[in-house]
DNA sequence: GTTATATATTCCGATATTCTAATAAGTTAA
DNA sequence: TTAACTTATTAGAATATCGGAATATATAAC
C-alpha cells in the first residue's frame, strides 16, 4: 500500500497496465517522457516498486522494461479508487 | 490511497469495519483502548481519515462515535490486500 | 456558573521520504 | 577497445510525516 502511496508511482503502475499482458512494456525512458521526471528519480521509484514486487523487469537490448507483476491487482485495486 | 498507508490508520479503518453498518460505532476512546495509542496521536489520524472523506461521526453524548463512509469500498480493499 | 469528561489542536523534536545533481555501471555498436 | 546510450547508485538538502506533551475546546452533569 505504501510503495503506492505516490503520485508518481501510481502514473507509473497506471502507464504499465496500459500495456497488453505480455507485450510492449515501458522502459525507463518511455517513462521518463511521459511523467516529465529525472531518469533518476523514475530509476528510484521504480526500484522501490521493483522491491515490493510490483514490477518486473526484462532486459530489451540496452534498455530494461519493466512491467506489472500482478495486472489483475493492479486492475482492481485502480478500478476501486477510480469512483 | 496514502490516508490508508499507515499501520495505525489502517487498524482504526480495520476496526470500524467490524461493526454492524449503521450501528455501534466506535468512539476515540474506544480506539485508543484497542491501539494502546495516546489519544492525540488517534485525534490525529482520525483527522485525516475525515479530511480524506474515509469515516464519519456522530456525537453521541458527549462523546464522538465515528463510522465508515463507504464500507463497502473499505471491505473490497481489504480483501484485495490480504493474498 | 463549576467540574469532570471527551476530543481536538498546536508545537516540536525525531525520523522518513523525496528530489536534484553528480557519478557509476551496464550494454551495444562500430 | 572506445564511444554512445541507457539505467542505477550515491550524497546531501529540502520537505513531509510521525508521535508525545501540553494546551484548548466542547459537552454534559451538577
Amino acid at each position: 500500500m505504501k510503495a503506492l502511496s505516490h503520485p508518481t508511482r501510481l502514473v507509473i503502475v497506471a502507464e504499465l497496465l496500459k500495456n497488453k499482458a505480455g507485450k510492449n512494456n515501458k522502459c525507463v525512458n518511455d517513462i521518463k517522457e511521459i511523467l516529465k521526471v529525472s531518469q533518476s528519480n523514475i530509476s528510484q521509484h521504480l526500484s522501490i516498486l521493483k522491491a515490493n514486487d510490483i514490477v518486473g523487469w526484462s532486459q530489451q537490448g540496452r534498455k530494461k522494461c519493466y512491467f506489472l507483476r500482478n495486472r489483475r491487482l493492479i486492475k482492481k485495486m485502480i478500478k476501486l479508487f477510480e469512483k
